[in-house]
DNA sequence: CCTCCAATTGCATGCGGATTCATTATTGCC
DNA sequence: GGCAATAATGAATCCGCATGCAATTGGAGG
């Protein structure tokens, strides 16, 4: 019974083993290194060489291995990004921008997407393993990280994130400013009692915007204010519109969220739970600039990040950091575009 | 001038060098065998070995390299995750999911993001070179390309996409089967006319999902039908909403829109530009059940995939493979959440 | 205290390709 | 046509780690 089969079909099997440089050079008939050097831009080879090895190596199926190549030149080719749930690193667009730029000077990203910020440690020790050439990210290390990574060489570059104390590259949306305009206009526009929704407490960006907003609130005088926080989502927007009301008793005149989609659960809660118009009256504002917030039904007055300029000069910052590890640390700041969107009652336009 | 300074400071440039198990060998006075063994699973070494091996290993800072260690062991240990801009494999939740669960099987990710389903032949090549060990894709390949992965013998899985003449692993949402239900409601409901907005030509998923629907409307005997097509974009959704009144005179029953984003479109347009009252006047349904179709000024009535089972499904599949890759192919289909929302006017709950 | 077996450890080798150095084939130029 | 200079090629080596095999150690059992 077991032996009907005549025909060795085990040919599939050996033929298993991916082609190598040296499958190449035999069926060629020339030397490895001339191989090697037939897959590289830079070398030598005659044409007649290049002929009889991009031959063979298409009848073998042959493609370098990136693995060795990496090992011996010490260069993996490959650049870890990280990205956290709270940033906006993580929209389509930013993606493919990060991964075709990437492409296009041969870097592959290995991604690496937390949970909380806070999971950054053990993400570090495997992009070390992986000998990435560089990094980078919008979660925050420690100063022991970063002294860790530094000390190895590995390229930094933070987005959203920043640092007082420690030499740092990044690349960031200026979040106190956008805040400052939207908390002048609103105060311009008559607004006298104000609501806070922060994000999640481990948002750095979060604090960096609520803070701008007092920070402005103060030197406008403005002192009715009242904060609750929520995790950046929808459904806490609209619990958290609620616990401001409960909080002070009436609705305030103004109410500022830590992101855009807080911001449409706040209107939501106003429109639907409290029968309140917006902007009719009161005022609700976000940050961000996300696709939702330009929805007609909100039309979110909002500041909205250049995503796709900070994100190309992400890339070409680490990039050249990669290849010129000695550059001098830099940061930079983009400001967000003002909207001016109909959640909110501002003076027109100015002159 | 050039000799002014008496003290060498190339220590730290020849410090830059990693350390390697050769390094930690040397210091802790053992073989660079022992070094390798103590860094792995199933290894046999003594405690005594262990520890010293550990202690010499943190002085230097040592950590394996997974490149060296992938060439040797001929496991790169990451795998290749393909998405598109027209997939909801992009989601924080879900890419957050991915990485981590691969992540906890020491699997790590290569990310490749298309603009365009087309451009998958170059990144596939760009996989192949990188020894991954298995392809998390959501986007097609030819039949030529199946070929190529297939005799090399690397593991594939099709997320939301699926073969009807080709052997593949598949994890998809039931598209047709959702979109008839969606229909069926529809009609018993009493819609009469009906607008189709389709998504992007080179998307399958819209192709499946608008398929799905004209069938179960013939099968209904509706006939009065017009479709127009969009790009799955909100303001593409709100262009074919006019287009669509456009084209009849007046505005169809109901509108089935290829996905959540275009039917918030229609919604608005059918709002603002036409002052139609939905679900009063017209009904308007979507797809996918993302974040702002359950937003209270939309409410639509979709049906949402099932995207953390679809994703979890794909990666241990796609694990399995890799541990044993002569299991049979799989194609696994969910069936979505059907939503009732309020776009649209249905017959109170199935008794 | 000795024998025998299992657990440890070291040695040597190889994974696949880049690169240095030496050798040989070409080409240019007087 | 002859010689120097340059391009093309091959041989040998190394990148950092895992692993088969042989040698050694440590115990258990008698």
């Amino acid at each position: 019974m077991s032996k009907l089969v005549g025909i060795d079909k085990n040919i599939d099997k050996l033929d298993r083993r991916r082609a190598t440089s040296y499958d190449v050079a035999k069926l060629a008939g020339v030397s490895q290194s001339a191989v090697s050097r037939v897959f590289q831009q830079g070398a030598s080879a005659s044409k007649a060489m290049r002929d009889r090895v991009l031959h063979a190596a298409d009848e073998l199926g042959y493609r370098p291995n990136a693995i060795a190549r990496g090992l011996i030149t010490q260069r993996s080719n490959m650049v870890a990004v990280i990205i956290s749930k709270l940033t906006n690193l993580y929209y389509p667009e930013v993606l493919v921008q990060l991964t075709q730029r990437f492409s296009e000077h041969g870097v592959r990203v290995l991604l690496f997407a937390l949970e909380h910020e806070g999971d950054i440690e053990s993400i570090l020790e495997q992009t070390l393993q992986y000998q990435v050439d560089g990094i980078l990210t919008a979660a925050m290390m420690t100063p022991a990280q970063l002294r860790t990574v530094d000390r190895i060489g590995i390229p930094v570059v933070f987005y959203n994130r920043s640092y007082n104390d420690e030499l740092v590259n990044s690349v960031r949306c200026d979040q106190e400013e956008g805040e400052r305009w939207l908390v002048g206009e609103l105060v311009k526009a008559g607004h006298k009692s104000f609501g806070i929704v922060e994000g999640p407490e481990d948002s750095v960006v979060s604090a960096e915007r609520t803070a701008g907003a007092r920070r402005k609130l103060r030197e406008m005088n403005i002192t009715d204010i009242t904060s609750v926080s929520g995790d950046y989502g929808y459904d806490t927007g609209r619990r958290c519109f609620a616990k401001l009301v409960a909080q002070r008793g009436s609705a305030p005149d103004a109410t500022i969220a830590a992101n855009d989609v807080m911001a449409i659960g706040c209107i939501d809660e106003a429109r639907e739970g409290f029968g309140l118009d917006v902007p009719g009256d009161i005022s609700i504002v976000g940050f961000d600039g996300v696709g939702p917030a330009s929805y007609a039904a909100y039309d979110v007055t909002t500041v909205r990040q250049p995503v796709g300029r900070m994100t190309e000069a992400a890339i070409s910052m680490l990039l050249e950091r990669i290849e010129n590890p000695d550059l001098s640390p830099e940061k930079r700041a983009f400001s967000g575009l003002r909207v001016r969107g109909g959640s909110a009652r501002l003076l027109s336009d100015e002159t």
